[in-house]
DNA sequence: GTGGCAAGCCAAAGCGCTTTGGCTGCCGAT
DNA sequence: ATCGGCAGCCAAAGCGCTTTGGCTTGCCAC
């Protein structure tokens, strides 16, 4: 069933069926209902193809992915996509994927807009300075970033978590129970959440009059392994850390396991605080000593995200706007006074 | 660029230049090797849209994501992702995702068909008998089976590995190892996949004269906390196993935090072997005691796949091949011969 | 009455491709 | 000489929408 075929059995223009249909308001109420009506009966749904055609909207929102062999793509964004599908899904936009080498990334937003492939974009992980955000600006795709950059000199649409605070936070609350040496255990600072974090705790540290020195920090992809490897190097040194701050709670297995291997334990010799992205099959409160943890729902970002795309596809939000989430400091276990 | 305009200065037929573009044969070399020359130089790149309304392609591969609230995605799925995406990038081959809730799946994998949305579709986690299956199939719509599904009167393309292989030879490895009281802790068995891996075990220990009675079973979600729960009430048990077949790594670091909270040790009291799906951010090296494994590269099945999908829009594969591929089993420290 | 205007509808021209159904000119066969 | 066939090209008709630019009709004001 096309509209050819439908206007012709309700004996009216394919324009006055299509516009009654689109909500246009030359069309009066009678003939609109009639219009709505048989189109509901008959199951007419306008050809995806054909109005892509006609008017150059996709009504799909969009991703570049980076892929290849020494990209992996980490396990967040898979919650990230649930929370963009939790959105989506009631709204029938689908999400094209489109796989990229992070050389070509450029290459690829410039084919994924002169193709009209998609409405929209979201940018994930974002550098500082980014350039897909200026290539985007550029561009006027409409877009919005999951995270922030840093050194643009112009707004831009995105949503972020208050990576500063929620490690400024975290550090303040192991300076109050007497932590003086405390150690960074960071994601790979290339990516602003790392710097923001990083910032957070420096600043805290700061306030309290001491400092987080270099060999304090590990900046590293968030793997099991990378958490492991840092901790262990960290706490064999020769003024270990009494408490960690670890950007991941997969970082964070291997930061637990370290320590146990030095016959260390949590909280006694080492206070502990990851941040937790929420994944629904790895919990703070179910490591062996439960996590305190700074919190935020990387799945509600998603969502988020998903439903502002949608609002500035329709034009219902058009400037730039910036939204910073507070991030929970959630207290369990694994932290206690210092002991010394 | 459009044909139109590049046709104009060529001083061709439009039909002449598609036909040269897309191959044919009634257009002469020299013909054809201007008109690509001359679309290299002005970077025409044919409207995909105009393309797809015209010949009803779309060049995109589909994927029916199940979302929901109770619906987690697992990070099974970005591995899948990223192999899917290692092949699609050297291809300009996109992927739609379009997430739907889990009754609505077969009316959208009706709209993605209708709307011509993509040429192929995978299909993962199959249940058995999978009604995703028979409609895609009845559909029309070319597709590939991500596992396998069972009862169904049809062939069908897929590739699956051969999970009952794997769990049957991990098994026998037990029980050369001299353990009589084997349990497993498995998916969710409304999945294939699961139980497969079940029937594999039991036939292994059918073969010794044993058998794999139910409340030596666990089937669950793959969660860290499922594996621990799991592992703890079989081992608080009256009849407690002496090793431990295990479905996921993730859940696997449940089960060894059950045990060490139990005050028992891996491999001394438990002997165990779990499946890696090949994470790059969690490894069963890396384990406390490195864990030994049926291991089979889920990225690597996503890049298989997408291949074929590639083959089958182009014609080039339509027999309802399956494809079943040997797993690996690899052993590490995490087993022993049984105590008595 | 006539002009102006708004409401409601329509025919037809795109959107940029692919594909059908020719047309032309040249060659070898008859 | 004539014809059939083939290589190589083309004009035009889709594909199924949206949108432009009218065209009626009825009503009100003057």
């Amino acid at each position: 069933m096309n509209l050819k075929q439908l206007s012709h059995m309700l004996a009216l223009s394919q324009t006055t069926v299509s516009r009654a249909l689109n909500g246009y308001p030359e069309v009066s109420e009678e003939t609109r209902r009639r219009v709505a009506d048989a189109a509901k009966r008959h199951g007419y749904r306008p050809n995806p193809s054909a109005r892509r055609l006609a008017t150059g909207k996709a009504g799909m929102i969009g991703y570049v992915m980076p892929t290849g062999a020494s990209v992996d793509i980490d396990p967040h964004f898979v919650e990230f996509l649930s929370g963009l599908g939790d959105y989506a899904r009631g709204h029938e936009l689908d999400l094209v994927l489109s796989p990229t080498t992070a050389d070509d990334e450029e290459t690829t937003y410039r084919r994924v807009v002169a193709n009209k492939q998609v409405d929209a974009v979201y940018v994930s992980s974002p550098r500082p300075a980014d350039r897909r955000i200026v290539l985007l600006n550029q561009l006027g795709l409409p877009f919005i970033v999951h995270g922030r950059s840093e050194g643009l000199d112009f707004d831009y649409a995105h949503i972020d978590i208050d990576n500063e605070a929620a490690f400024h936070d975290a550090a303040r609350l192991l300076l109050q129970l007497g932590h003086k040496r405390i150690a960074l255990i960071n994601g790979d600072t290339s990516q602003t959440f790392a710097i923001f974090r990083e910032r957070g705790a420096r600043k805290a540290l700061l306030a309290s009059g001491l400092s987080l020195p270099p060999e304090r920090i590990r900046s590293l992809a968030m793997t099991e392994e990378n958490g492991f490897r840092a901790a262990n190097s960290l706490l064999r040194g020769s003024e270990p850390p009494t408490a960690i701050l670890c950007s991941s709670l997969i970082m964070a297995l291997g930061v637990v396991r370290a320590i146990r291997d030095l016959g260390l334990s949590i909280p006694g010799d080492v206070s502990l605080i990851a941040h937790d992205d929420v994944f629904p099959w790895l919990k703070p409160e179910n490591f062996s000593v439960p996590l305190t943890t700074t919190r935020s729902s990387i799945r509600a970002a998603g969502e988020r995200v998903a439903e502002r795309l949608a609002a500035r596809i329709s034009r219902q939000e058009t400037e730039p706007r910036g939204e910073v989430w507070p991030v929970d400091l959630v207290v369990r276990a694994s932290i206690a006074t210092a002991k010394n």
